[in-house]
DNA sequence: TCCATAGTTCGGAAATTCGGAACTGTTGAT
DNA sequence: ATCAACAGTTCCGAATTTCCGAACTATGGA
C-alpha cells in the first residue's frame, strides 16, 4: 500500500475542496466526520441510510477528501482513523467550510451541521 | 435553440453550485461576471490572459453556471447578456458564493474579490 | 436577400467515475 | 509459525462525462 498523500496546508486548492464537496455523498461522509468525536473509520462512515456505500467506492471517496486536504487519515493498527483538517483549513480558506455545509443542512436528508 | 433553462431559487441545489465553481475557468468567468457592471456577454469573457477558451467550451460553462442557478441569461438581440444571481443565493445560501470567492481571490493569478 | 456575428448543438476522442473482484497489511487465535 | 478474519486499497473494465472542432441556428444590418 502506498503511503497516504496530505497537502500542506499552503498547497491545499479550492478548486479540490469544492470538487470533493460538491458530491454529496462525500459531504454526508465529511459532516458525520466533522461531527464524530474521535477519528472515524471508513466502515464506520459507509452507511448512509438509504444506501451503503461499496468499499471501493468508500475509498475512493476517502482519497478525494485526503488529496483535496479536507481529512487526515491515519492508521491505527488495522482500521483508518478519520479526522477534518476543519481548523486548519478555516485559517486558510475563513468561513468557506462552514457556509458550504451550512448550505448543504438546509436541505432534508442531511445532517444538520450549524 | 432550446429556450435555456434557469432553476427556481428554491430549486437550487448546493452540489450544482461547488461542481459548477470546482472549474477556475468557471470561476474566473463567474468573478468576472460579479464585478462587470452591464450583463457581460460570451464572447467579452473568453479571454483568461493565459488562454482563450474555445466557443463551445465557453458555451458549456455558460451553461453549467445557468443551470447550478449561479447565473441568469437573456438574449438581447445578436448577443446573450448574463448577469450573476448573487443577491437571490446569498439569500438562499448565506455567505457561501462570498466564501467561495474570497478562497480563490487569495490565490494569485485570479481577480480578488473581496 | 445575403452576409457577419454571437452563441448553440453535434459527434467522437479522451478522461473520469463507479464498483466488483482480487489483493495487502494487521491482529488475534490455534 | 500458520491461519483466518477484517479494514481498507488497488486493479481493471463498463458506463458516464468532458472537451473542443465543425456544423448549425438565430438575429441584425447592408
Amino acid at each position: 500500500m502506498r503511503p497516504l498523500f496530505h497537502p500542506a496546508l499552503e498547497d491545499i486548492k479550492p478548486e479540490a475542496i469544492l470538487y470533493a464537496l460538491s458530491d454529496p455523498e462525500r459531504v454526508a461522509i465529511y459532516a458525520k466526520l466533522a461531527g464524530a468525536s474521535g477519528g472515524g473509520t471508513c466502515s464506520a462512515l459507509a452507511d448512509l441510510g438509504d444506501r451503503v456505500i461499496p468499499k471501493s467506492s468508500l475509498s475512493n471517496h476517502f482519497k478525494v477528501l485526503r488529496e483535496s486536504g479536507l481529512i487526515m487519515s491515519e492508521r491505527q493498527g488495522v482500521e483508518m482513523r478519520n479526522q477534518t483538517r476543519c481548523t486548519e483549513l478555516d485559517e486558510r480558506f475563513p468561513g468557506l467550510i462552514k457556509a458550504i455545509l451550512t448550505a448543504y443542512g438546509q436541505l432534508p436528508g442531511l445532517p444538520k451541521t450549524d
